[in-house]
Parts: C-alpha cells; structure tokens; sequence
DNA sequence: TTGAAAGCGCTAACAC
DNA sequence: GTGTTAGCGCTTTCAA
C-alpha cells in the first residue's frame, strides 16, 4: 500500500483543469439526444426508453461526465449541504459534537460548512433573522424566535453527581459555572435539587464566569482561599476543569483525599488523569447527529415537533471521596 | 444579554421562506436602472457615476437585497469554498489544525467543507484524479502525483527528544510508530540520528502499528514485557499515548522514576498529567493556517513552490528522568 | 416517450 | 457611463 494522505485542503467543487470538465450538452450531443432526455435520464425520470437510457448511459460513461452540482443547486434552489457553527472546534467536546453530526449528514449525502465562531455574541441576532430552519444544540433563543433544539439534562446528571458528594459527607461544595446559559442554570439547579431533597442548608458556592480554563483556576483559588473553604469542587465544564486543575496540582493537593472533584463532560483528561476524575457525561456524539437528524427533517418540511432532551449521567471516579 | 446561541446546525444558503428573496433584477426594477449597473454597482466596478451608486445602493437597501452566492458561483465558477478532509476530528491534534485553517480561510472570505474521512484509504486514490489545488497537510502522495504539502520536520524534534533520553543514560529505548507513513519514517530517522551522532549501538525497539490508543497499549505491553524491557518509551501520537499511559498506570509506574515517557503533539493530557509529560512539540494551528495560505495562493495561480517544512521541537517535562 | 424552449440569478462582452 | 444581450449548466413545463 502506498502513501496516505488523509488530511488535507482542498476545493470541493473540481474546477477545469488540463481536461475540461464535459456538459450535459455534450452528453446529449455524443447520444444524439436533447439536454432534457439526459436530464431525465440522470434524475432517473419513469418516462424513459430503455434504448434512450442506454445510449445516454454510454455516453456519459464515455465522456466521464459529472453533474455540476454548482447548476444543479442553482436551479432547484437546495444545495444539499448545511452550515454547523461552533464556538471553537478545538474544544474536545464540541469536535465530539461536530463529529456525529458530521457524520449523521454524510450519511444523508449532504455537507458539512464548518465556521468557528469564538463564541461571537453578533451571532444570535444574525439567528434570529435568518430564513432557514435552525437547530440549536444545548441552546436557546428568546422565546420569539422559532428555532428547534437538542438539549442535554444537566441538571439530572448534576443532581446525582452533588448527591453522590452529599452521601460521601460533604457540605461545603463550590461549583464553577460558566456563562449565565441555560447549562449553567441547569446545572445549578441540579445542584440546589440535592441539596434539597436531602432537607440540608445550602452551605454551597456557586462562582460564575466563562467557560474558560482562567476562569476555572481563578474561581477555585478564590474558593479554597475563602474562609470556609469547600471539601469538594465541581468544575462546570472541560475547559474550567483544565484551569481547576493547575490550581489544585499546585497547591499540591490529591484528589479524593484532600479534595474531592467532580467535572461535567467525560474528556480524555478525567480518564487518564490519576486519580480518575468523576464527572457527569452524555453523549456527545448522539447530541451531534441527533441535532443533524432534526434539522434534515426540518429541511423535509416535516413536523418540527418541540425541543429534544438527551440524558447525562454522573460517572463516580477515585477523584471524590468523604471530605477529610 | 440575552441567551446565546453560538452552537448549531443550519442550512448556510438562506432559502426563501416567510419573505420572499428578492433578485437583482427586483433591485433593477426599483432603482430604474438596468440589472448590469446593479452588478457593476456591487462588485464595485469603477466606471460608475455616484448617482448611479446612490440610486443602486438606496434600492438595495430597501429591499434588503443580498446577493445569491449560488448564482454567482455558477456564473464565475468559483465557489469561495474550500473542502477539508481530517480523519477525524475528534481527535485534538487534528482539530487545532482544523481550526487554524478555518480561521485562515474565513478571513479570506472562504468557508470549509468538513469531512472526517475515518482514514478511509479509498481517498488516496481520490485524490490522484481530482483536477484541483489540493494541499496535504504532514502527509505524501506517490510522486507523480503533484500536490503541494506543508510538513513536519518530525525528525529533529525526535532527535533532540531520544538524544535527552540518551543523555540522562537510558540506552534501551522503545519507539511506538502508527502507520508507515511520512511522519512515522521521520521520527525513526530522528531517533536513529541521536544513537548515531553519539556512536551509539542500536539498542532501541521500534513498534510500527496504527495510531490509536489501542495499539499504544499493546505496544507497550509487548515492550515492557519484553526480555530486556526498555528504560524510556516513546510514544507516536497523542492516541498513542493515551494507549502507552493506560498500560503504565495499570503497573502502576511512576513516570519519570520507573519509566520515562515521550510524546508526540502537546495535548491538554501532557501539560496536566502528574508529572507532565514530555513532547515533541509543534504548531498545530499554524499547520493548518498555512496549508489554507498555501492553498489560497494555489487557486490565485500563483507559484506552487516546494513542500513547506514547518519546525518542532522538544519540550522536556518531569516525566523524563535517569533510568532506575 | 422525446424535443424545443424558457428561465433560475448572475456577470461580462459589446454597443451606444 | 449605461443598457442590451448572451449564456453559465441545469431542470421543467409544454407540444408534438
């Protein structure tokens, strides 16, 4: 087997080269047949000869010709590929997201356009008055707008994950969350859930701000500098986690023993990281494709039928233990 | 601020839905003016008198008319789009990469088909036939084929990687290849240029296999197991690693002390492991930026010029340590 | 069952 | 400087 090359750039659309690219014209010129029996032909029309069909057939094969998917578009007015806005790819779980729906779609013979927003807030505005069905994933949009979602349960997973905290004995938890969205509301109602539902005081620390990992080291110096300083943490996100983490490593402190930790998004990271770090999960690839699938039913014009939520769980690693 | 809405699926060609799109020639029609002065008016062309602008702009404006890229692309042949095939993007190091090149082409005016190719070998030949620039990204094509490519130089960061290794006394050192690929060859070179340049004997172990997490595990249990088990290892790829890191946390090893470990790609897991991880390092981003400047300037027609080499280096890291 | 002709929305000669 | 015209490659009436 010779040389790979798998990754790579390269125009989707192949433009005239060295051979030129041959037309429907030409096709129908070499069968001696009009431009529209090739077209019926190709679009697999019923009202078709088998004669006709066999010599448009062989002069396509002759020529090598291809469809330009450029005109076919233009003239039916769909073009069989969608756009998938990310806040940055390079964030592992979005890339898991992107993935299944890339996925999902390929399957469906449509494309995929990719852009990275760096979480431009200009965005959801330009939502709002865009024309074509939308599929927010683990978003919302002010009521008014009608746009389809899939949505992830934080708070269920959440609600767990503080449980299982609560259980091993501890009070005093702080939970890092990121931007004031809908996870984040979720995700600190799972956590008043637990504490609720056991009859106990809320002696947690919610500390907002972004999803990035300065947040998550600023927000845990700030709790463990505090006062009354929590027994446990639970970083609201993979990127917060990064931050959490530099900062417990270097006040040299060891999971589940002089604190407990739990993160949201199972990521390479929790795995490997020794202690294994517990977190709540879902799965980020059926929130790509699931979302994918929604959207192609929108574009069929099917019943958009309300917001889909997908489950999350909590997954209990060595990184949580009784508070010490 | 309202709630966000940064991550989602959505057609990227608005389609007509509630208002009807209107055309150029709408625009014509209003402005009083033929729908050739419309077009010379918004590609700027600079025979155009200021009334004729104004009329022209004025109507654009109230009709909110924005040009059909599909027609424009059909008319010039061109699509300001460009197809980028990864084999898969969930994996971090080629997400970067992703990412570098899609932030390069946006602000070029371009967007990026996504696909993941599940290293789909079938595309090698694919590639052959297709009559456009195509950039390859630390990847080679048979050499007839003529693809430009920005590269790696893999080999002197796993020089200047093993020579460490050399230097601290280890003399048996296992390397854990993927695919015999470009960058798989580089690294053996690299590591046999440090036994080389130091007259030493050739007592490494060199695994050649694939590079996923589970061939790095059982690479490195066939190394350590062994009958003369290597001092240091080397892994070939972050999926690699986290295969190898697997292994020698289940024997329960400590880097750096029983074992010292290399790595490929400096991946969040590297940097917040306990000890950090040793890599040989590159710019991934910049990887992919320049493969989109590469490409961009290939469909500019301008001078394809040789393979760009693109440097890495070696970042030594706790986990590195004088044989036990 | 097939062909002729119109037209999707745009750009680019070419004439005036 | 501006308008008229042709035509990119395809699909789809409409007639025959």
């Amino acid at each position: 087997m010779a040389e790979g090359a798998r990754d790579g750039v390269a125009p989707p659309v192949s433009r005239a080269a060295g051979t030129a690219r041959s037309s429907m014209r030409e096709v129908a010129q070499l069968a001696g047949v009009a431009v529209s029996s090739v077209s019926r032909v190709l679009s697999g029309h019923p009202d078709v000869s088998p004669a006709m069909r066999e010599r448009v057939t062989a002069a396509v094969e002759k020529l090598g010709y291809q469809p330009d998917i450029l005109a076919q578009s233009m003239r039916l007015r769909a073009t069989k590929s969608i756009g998938f806005v990310v806040g940055d790819i390079s964030n592992p779980l979005l890339a898991q997201i992107v993935l299944g729906a890339e996925t999902a779609l390929r399957d469906a013979g449509y494309s995929m356009l990719l852009t990275n927003s760096e979480n431009d807030p200009s965005l959801d505005s330009a939502l709002e008055h865009f024309d074509a069905p939308i599929v927010l994933i683990d978003r919302e949009l002010p009521g008014s707008v009608s746009a389809s979602a899939v949505l992830s349960d934080h708070r269920t997973g959440m609600r767990a994950a503080v449980g299982h905290l609560l259980e091993l004995g501890h009070r005093r938890i702080g939970l890092i969350l990121g931007q004031p969205l809908r996870f984040s509301r979720e995700r600190r109602l799972g956590l008043e859930d637990a504490y609720r539902e056991r009859g106990l005081p809320p002696t947690y620390e919610i500390v907002d701000g972004q999803l990035h990992s300065a947040h998550g080291r600023r927000a845990t110096r700030l709790l463990l500098d505090s006062e009354d300083p929590p027994t446990a943490i639970v970083a609201g996100g993979n990127q917060i986690l990064v931050g959490t983490l530099e900062e417990l490593v270097r006040r040299q402190l060891t999971l589940g023993e002089d604190i407990s930790l739990v993160s949201c998004d199972s990521v390479a990271l929790t795995e490997l990281f020794q202690p294994p770090i517990a977190v709540v999960r879902r799965d980020e690839r059926a929130l790509g494709s699931r979302a994918a699938e929604l959207l192609l039913r929108l574009l069929a014009d099917e019943n958009p039928d309300g917001p889909l939520t997908m489950p999350t769980a909590f997954v209990p690693r060595p990184s949580c233990g009784p508070p010490s």
